[in-house]
DNA sequence: TGGTTAAATAACTCATCGGTTAAATACAGG
DNA sequence: CCTGTATTTAACCGATGAGTTATTTAACCA
């Protein structure tokens, strides 16, 4: 119902195995509920909740064809989880490899400029407040 | 492929904001338990059972310094959810989290950040599998 | 219209989670 | 030793989550 933290949700939805899956199912590509059920052992009910919480995490979206409603991966949660993520990334070093990479994209010519100079995302900081 | 339930340890860690907000603080340095929990309104054991949880999840290590346990990141849980994102990123395109790691090492090397990451020119979705 | 298939909802159980307070442990110093 | 400080553990509680079976909605087809 409420959406209070949509990166909080994405994060739970990942931490469950089953959902994981159902994931790497829609990486191969768009599926029925159905096919999507058929791997696992437990009921179809089941699956329809786990689709409810992948969906309500950005993670996936439906469409709607006949009576099935096609499931496919949904960019957002994902991009929500690797910008997250990308604050930490110097606590690792694994920054240099997709310095070079961006640089790259930079030679071909397709990268605009960042040129806004007040800053607009707060480093580490977090909301502090939890439920 | 490593350990799956540490990685769904990894995620159901991750979906706590108060989590999340101890890991931010803990970008910044070393900090005990103390100074960590002194921006929450929550109980002294709480914070000790988060920490308990992040420790598990591979996010954070702890030390001993007389009585105080010295609290600090750990990349592996870091690099456990970088590696499972990694399989994803091609169904979005890679350019933005490339800037964002750039972005990263400008702000590691100077102290004024300037920079707008919001007008990077990006892929459109793609469909595609990996793995 | 009725029947079949696809998926979602309802109502319930049970385990886990995030929080609490109170007590226990570990260490430093007189 | 005893005391103070830092942190964890124990015991408990309400909310949430993942699963179930039974029922219901939605769309297609004869």
């Amino acid at each position: 119902m409420a959406d209070p933290d949509r990166l909080s949700a994405t994060f739970a939805a990942l931490a469950d195995p089953t959902r994981r899956a159902i994931l790497a199912r829609l990486a191969l590509g768009e599926t029925s509920v159905q096919k999507l059920a058929q791997p696992f052992d437990i009921s179809l009910p089941a699956i329809s909740k786990h689709l409810k919480v992948l969906e309500h995490a950005g993670l996936i979206t439906r469409g709607r064809d006949a009576q099935m409603r096609p499931c496919r991966i949904d960019a957002a949660g994902f991009i929500g989880v690797d910008h997250w993520l990308a604050e930490y990334r110097t606590l690792w070093g694994q920054s240099m490899d997709k310095l070079e990479s961006y640089l790259e994209v930079l030679k071909a010519g397709e990268a605009a400029t960042p040129a806004n100079p007040r800053n607009v995302t707060r480093k580490g900081a977090g909301r502090g407040r939890q439920k």
